[in-house]
DNA sequence: ATCATATCCACATGTCACGA
DNA sequence: TCGTGACATGTGGATATGAT
């Protein structure tokens, strides 16, 4: 970093002055001449020069970085959305990538690093945890970067005093449950997902509330960590009980995934020994041998809603907004009876 | 020792003068 | 009239310098 190429490099270059230079750079609106564009684009070419960021956010009084806090980029759920939201940032700049490992007091470290890094917004994914010291000091950092202009949106909870995508994790599950009653389930059980996680707690609440609106229960909540192998736990804890269930629900995906190996490990079949659903219909389980049933969020739209709600410039009256999207219910081969 | 002011970073942008 | 250069100003924050 001794002697970075400078624009005032090449302007002296060029023999044109700084502003030109500038001009020629950016594509501002004042036109420059062809002549002296192509002078000062060759001259940044043999230079190999490349604009400072950081002196173009300072001078613009603008960042064109966008932080994305997930909380693991294997999940397809997190690189989905990830993926969608990049789509929308990139025509306006650059992707910030933050990762928490499933671990909630890191968010406030990215927003805080991110914060110091000048960026425009931040966009955080994840569920709120039943912390609510660390919410309320999450929400506290998030109040002072956006009154220093930041903005920012989140996907989960409206628990921030953030924009916020909030997915209706309850009524999403309490409609899981009245269509697996409806093809004639009996006895279910829930794989749960981490006891402090909301959008776990959410999904369990609203699937016990559906199956109790149908007069059936839970007869088992099983808790384990929100991933695949968590899944796979769970139900081999849950397979270990004397009594089975004749349909489990995994409060995600990724933990059905994990469900159904551990039952084929035992040597059940999905569907015709053991139904299991999932939620969120993250897009390879149309390849999954059964096909899952679950409840489907439009993750793309998801994320590509939360990346506008940071760039936007508008936010009438200061306002919060918070989106709310519907699950759908997806019947397929796993619960098939 | 404490505080206020100046300088610097790399750049964007507006005003104005000037040559063709 | 067009396109340019010179110049000034501003941008946020870190650091240096000077004043008290």
């Amino acid at each position: 970093m001794g002697s970075q190429i400078t624009l005032a490099d090449v302007a002296e270059r060029a023999g044109v002055s700084l502003a030109t230079a500038s001009r020629v750079v950016n594509g501002s609106e004042r036109v420059v001449g062809k002549r002296f564009r192509e002078r000062v684009l060759a001259a940044a070419a043999e230079l190999g020069y490349t604009a400072n960021a950081f002196a173009q956010a300072v001078a613009r009084g603008r960042s064109d970085v966008v932080g994305l806090v997930v909380a693991d980029i294997q999940d397809p759920y997190f690189s989905v959305i990830a993926a969608a939201a990049l789509t929308v940032v990139e025509p306006h700049g650059e992707l910030m990538l933050g990762t928490t490992l499933h671990r909630p007091e890191q968010e406030l470290r990215y927003v805080t690093t991110m914060r110091a890094r000048q960026v425009r917004g931040i966009v955080l994914v994840g569920s709120r945890t039943t912390d609510t010291g660390h919410t309320k000091r999450l929400a506290e950092a998030i109040a002072e970067f956006v009154s220093g202009g930041g903005r920012v949106a989140v996907i989960g909870q409206d628990k921030l005093g953030a924009d916020t995508v909030l997915p209706q994790n309850r009524s999403g599950a309490r409609e899981l449950a009245s269509a697996l009653t409806g093809l004639g389930h009996r006895s279910f059980a829930v794989l749960g997902g981490p006891k402090n996680l909301l959008t776990a707690r959410d999904r369990v609440d609203g699937f016990v509330d559906g199956l109790a609106k149908r007069g059936r229960r839970a007869e088992v909540v099983v808790h384990s960590e929100f991933v695949r192998d968590g899944g796979y736990r769970a139900m081999n804890e849950l397979l270990d009980r004397p009594r089975r269930p004749g349909c489990v629900f995994a409060v995600n995906d990724v933990m059905a995934i994990g469900a159904m190996a551990a039952a084929r490990d035992r040597g059940l079949r999905v569907p015709e020994d053991i139904a299991i659903a999932g939620f969120d219909d993250i897009p390879s389980l149309r390849d999954l041998a059964p096909t899952l049933t679950t409840v489907r969020l439009p993750l793309e739209e998801m994320g590509r809603k939360a990346a506008s709600l940071v760039l936007d410039d508008a936010r009438e009256g200061g306002r919060k907004r918070v989106v709310r999207i519907k699950g759908e219910v997806v019947l397929r081969d796993s619960t098939r009876r």
